[in-house]
DNA sequence: ACACTTATATACATACTCGTATCTGGATGC
DNA sequence: GCATCCAGATACGAGTATGTATATAAGTGT
C-alpha cells in the first residue's frame, strides 16, 4: 500500500472534505441543529480548530453543503435528460437510479428534509435548491411533450403535468419513509409510469 | 371584563396548553432542535419551573404536540369525509380548505416536516403519524372507488391511486414553500382534478 | 381563618457550545 | 539543515441549556 505523500493543498482540501461528511452524517442522523461543530469535526477525526480553520462557522459549512448536492444532483438530472432516448429508457433509467437511491432512502431523504427546511428559515439558501427544482421540472416537462404531446391533446398544461410529476416524487418517498413495508421501493417509477400512461392520447400507441 | 376565576385544574390545563401553543410556533420558527426548553417556557409567559412542572422533558412535549396534531387532522379528514356527498362537492370542500390553510401554509408544513424528521428519529412516534397517513390513504382510494370506479375500469390499482393522490399533496406543497410566486395557491386541487379526471373512464360522463 | 396542597418562580450545579487566541510540529523552500 | 509557514491542536472565556431542589404565593377544604 504506497500511501502518497499529499502536499499542503492536497491535505487541507482533504481536511475539508472530510469534514463535510462527517457534517453529512451527523445532520442526516441529528438534524442540522441537533449537530454541534466539536462533533462534526470529532467524526472527521479533528478537533474544532481544523473546522474554524475551514470554515468560518456551521452557517458556512451548510451553504456549501447544499452547494455540493446540488451540483451533484443537477449533474444527474442532465446525465438522465441525456443519455435517455425513447421513453421506456426514461422510464428504465428512472427505476436504476431509484434503486439505488433507496438503498440509503431515509439518509438521502433525511438530508433533503433539513434542506428545505434550512431553506425555508434562511431564505439566501433558496435560490440553491430552486436550480435543482427547476431544472428537474423542466426536464419532465420536455419528455411530457415529446413523448406524449405529440401524438395528440394533454389533458393539461404540461407545465401543470410536469409539476405534477416532479412533486410526486417528495410525496412518495415521505410516504415511503413512513410505512417502509408497506409500500413498494419502485413506487416513485411504477406511479410515473401509471400518470404517463392515463395521459397518453388513446389515439395512436406507438410500438415502442 | 369579567375574568373567570380558574380553579386549579384549568389553570394548569391553560399552563400546559399555552406551552404547547408557544412550543409550536418555535418549533415552526426555528425547529425543534432549535427551540430550548427556557424560549418555550418564556414564550408562553412561564419560566422553565412551569414547564417542567408539566413535561418530563422536550421529547414528551413534542410527543403530545404530535398526538394533538394528529387527533385535529384525522378529525378533519374525517369530516371531509363525511361531509362531501357527491365528487364535486368533496373538491370544492377540498379546496375550500385548502384555501385556509395556504394562509400560514409555510408554517403548517415548516412543522408538519419538522414532526416527519422526528418521526424518521424516533420511531416510536411513528405510529402516530401513520394514523392519519392511513386514514387519508384510504378516505381517497374510497371516494376514487365510488365516484370513479363504478363507471368503469380504473388505470390502475386503486390503492396505488390513492397514494398517488395522497403523496401528492405533501410534494406540491413543497414545490410550493420553494416557489411561493410561481406556483398557485390552488395547485392541490388543480392537481388533483386532473388527475382524477384523466383517470374517468371516458364512457358514461354523469352530468353532475 | 386555618392548615395544607400544589403550581410556578427562583436558585443552583453541571454540562455543552461557540468563537478566538495561542501554541506546536511537520511540511516547504532556500 | 536552517528558517519559515501553516494546518490543526490546545487553552480559554463567555454564553447557554438542562434538570433538580427549594422557596413562595395562591387555591382549597374544613
Amino acid at each position: 500500500m504506497a500511501r502518497k505523500r499529499l502536499t499542503r493543498e492536497e491535505s487541507r482540501a482533504q481536511t475539508r472534505e472530510r469534514l463535510l461528511e462527517a457534517a453529512r452524517e451527523l445532520f442526516t442522523e441529528r438534524g442540522v441543529n441537533g449537530s454541534s461543530v466539536e462533533q462534526i469535526a470529532e467524526r472527521a477525526g479533528y478537533t474544532r480548530g481544523a473546522f474554524y480553520g475551514n470554515f468560518a462557522d456551521k452557517q458556512e459549512l451548510v451553504a456549501e453543503l447544499l452547494e455540493q448536492r446540488t451540483r451533484s444532483e443537477v449533474a444527474e438530472v442532465s446525465d438522465l435528460q441525456r443519455r435517455a432516448e425513447s421513453f421506456g429508457d426514461m422510464l428504465e433509467l428512472l427505476r436504476h437510479w431509484n434503486r439505488e437511491r433507496d438503498q440509503n432512502l431515509p439518509d438521502w431523504m433525511a438530508l433533503r428534509l433539513e434542506l428545505v427546511l434550512h431553506a425555508l428559515r434562511n431564505p439566501e439558501a433558496l435560490p440553491m435548491l430552486a436550480q435543482r427544482e427547476k431544472l428537474a421540472r423542466s426536464s419532465i416537462q420536455t419528455a411530457i411533450e415529446q413523448r406524449i404531446g405529440e401524438h395528440g391533446a394533454l389533458p393539461a398544461d404540461p407545465a401543470l403535468l410536469a409539476l405534477i410529476v416532479h412533486a410526486l416524487e417528495d410525496g412518495l418517498l415521505i410516504q415511503r419513509l413512513l410505512f417502509p413495508d408497506e409500500i413498494a421501493g419502485d413506487v416513485v417509477v411504477d406511479a410515473v409510469d401509471v400518470l404517463l400512461r392515463s395521459w397518453r392520447p388513446v389515439a395512436s400507441d406507438p410500438p415502442d
